[in-house]
DNA sequence: TCATCTTATGACACCGATGTCATGACACCG
DNA sequence: CGGTGTCATGACATCGGTGTCATAAGATGA
């Protein structure tokens, strides 16, 4: 790989001349200029980031610690839409800005975290991004001082900047559409405990509330039995119970869409239509499930795109040291996908 | 950040001792080691990727390229499984090898290869791994003498070495399978036109033959209508008039796991039981489909994983100009997948 | 006409590591 | 005791660029 002294050489000129016609930051002779880029074309040329890194202390690279690329093997537990989006939301922002992304992937292995950040800060990153798999509180390793770092989909107690989805504000926006299409009785089969789980059933209770609406304990139910051989069973028990009341659920909210997607199936062995004898709402918006499913699945959508966008304005914001007023904490809100799950009710 | 001249100096000796402590490339004393190590730790020493490289020639990355991570969210297109698993075994490989991965993304736009092939010669990668989202065949840009690169699933006419998925192979048996299991009349209801379509009805049509079955050109037919609004009508018009047959089919061969999904759909629109009243099968092993369906789906692996870990491990043979006697054109195969979607026939 | 300024270019040091070679202190051996 | 070998260490050059400063040629102006 040819070096600008075999370009000088070339176009015989000093190596300073030809760093100028590379970074055009000097005035340089047309015909000079000339002859040197004839030699760079020539030869091939191509500028060693190591070599200009070194003396200008600016790497151009990001790194991205993740479980994305290998958890979502592991069906151990229900997932939801991939952390992938997230990071397809990040690159496509860093590639504008001309910055190189470096992808790391834990394995599922959270020790190797360290490990992970050490070989970043060895290429000497300029931000790092860490992405969880779920929304969670999590706890990382200290930085060296000066190293910019942004969490997604998860926040720690160190006042690190987070992005993390609004799933109060989430379930409650697809609560208030629902009502809005004259649901009353509205059932809520929420995943196991969790930070997610937790908000959204705050949203779904303050929905209702500001639809003057009650809030009725027994129409919140965990249906998530982790894939157990018995789900479907113990699925369609809570449901009949449900339908069993004197005021039965006309639309049932599912954690996610992949629960939704499971309830489908339940629904229709039981010979229940979908959405004829009960409407179907999931959350996340995962395409693949939602536009697939038949009928095509009303839900919330995770905002996880739009995340990994904020993320990366965020550090670049933090890289180039611009004064921002976000808070620590900042909360992407997403939209709901009305599909044909849900039907209006009179 | 502190450089070997801030740890030599606080340990009291010369830059080059504190390399050879780094290194163990050369004996030095205990007693002067543990001061090194000390000075270390004390100033939170991190070695220079980029100073090492230069001096040793060695970047120790290796560069992907992949619509992966912002084609999966373009529906325009049935799609089977996410190339992301082909970025997860490429991952495993590597990570052991100490070697870390860029990635790029095309962003769906083929045109910005050549951009992101010249940033990862700059950072000289010392390898280059090219992962198609579909099997195909493609034609990248000339590059530099002596650059490694890797293609997976595709292939070019360069004889660049490739890793694609054994498609005949796969479908091959897949229906050998079935036939194994008791089905005599196995339908096919494709995808499009492409490479992999090819392939696998050479796989379907050899498959038979090696059983003695005769090939039915009417079992086999394109279910893929590119999710317009009246697929699931064309997809029942096709799956009529196979059951008007005298001899109808016992199980239907579907495209890819999402095509299974959507017929699973339309027989149970139509009052038709899976597996009971006919058994399905799919293609791709998309778990979060194949594994989530009720009942769930019989299918082929499409074994993603083992090409990127495939891909991997003969880039890093051509990196260390190990001998290999791999032919130019790997293909991988995939295991079936039995689930509850097919049952036996007497 | 000479001082001053601008333009175009080169010489040289430096970023942070490592390879090469030199050197001093010992140990070993005959 | 002197020659040879080993061990531990340091001086210095080098990788491929860029920042700093110097300098020569030509333009400008009093």
């Amino acid at each position: 790989m040819p070096t600008i002294y075999d370009i000088a050489k070339a176009a015989q000129v000093s190596p300073k001349t030809v760093s100028r016609v590379i970074n055009s930051d000097a005035p340089v002779r047309l015909e000079t200029r000339q002859q040197v880029e004839q030699a760079m074309n020539e030869l091939g040329y191509v500028p060693s980031k190591a070599a200009r890194s070194m003396r200008s202390n600016r790497s151009g690279i990001v790194g991205l610690i993740t479980g994305a690329v290998s958890q979502s093997s592991e069906i151990s537990e229900p997932h939801g839409l991939p952390d992938l989006f997230i990071v397809q939301g990040i690159q496509r922002v860093l590639a504008d800005e001309e910055i190189t992304l470096m992808i790391a992937d834990t394995g599922g292995l959270a020790k190797r975290i360290p490990t992970l950040i050490n070989t970043f800060l060895q290429y000497r990153v300029e931000g790092l991004i860490y992405v969880a798999d779920r929304h969670q509180r999590i706890s990382l390793p200290p930085l060296p001082q000066g190293q910019q770092m942004i969490l997604v989909n998860c926040f720690d107690d160190q006042g690190t900047p987070a992005i993390v989805p609004d799933d109060q504000k989430g379930q409650h926006d697809l609560v208030l559409s629902l009502i809005k299409e004259g649901h009353r009785r509205i059932a809520y089969l929420c995943l196991h405990e969790c930070i997610a789980t937790e908000l959204r059933i705050t949203g779904y209770r303050k929905a209702l509330g500001a639809a003057g609406l009650p809030f009725d304990l027994g129409l919140v139910q965990c249906g998530d039995f982790e894939r157990c051989e018995e789900e479907p069973q113990l699925q369609w028990q809570i449901i009949q119970s449900w339908l069993a009341l004197p005021d039965p659920p006309t639309v049932i909210c599912c954690g996610n869409d992949e629960m939704a997607m499971r309830i489908y199936g339940v629904l229709r062995t039981q010979g229940m239509a979908v959405p004829e004898a009960i409407s179907i709402a999931g959350y996340d918006n995962h395409r693949s499930i939602a536009e697939t499913l038949y009928p095509a699945l009303t839900t919330m959508e995770l905002p996880y795109e739009s995340m990994g966008v904020a993320a990366a304005q965020r550090l670049i914001q933090l890289i180039r040291n611009e004064p921002n007023e976000t808070p620590t904490l900042q909360r992407i809100r997403g939209d709901v996908f009305w599909r044909s799950s849900v039907i209006a009710r009179p």
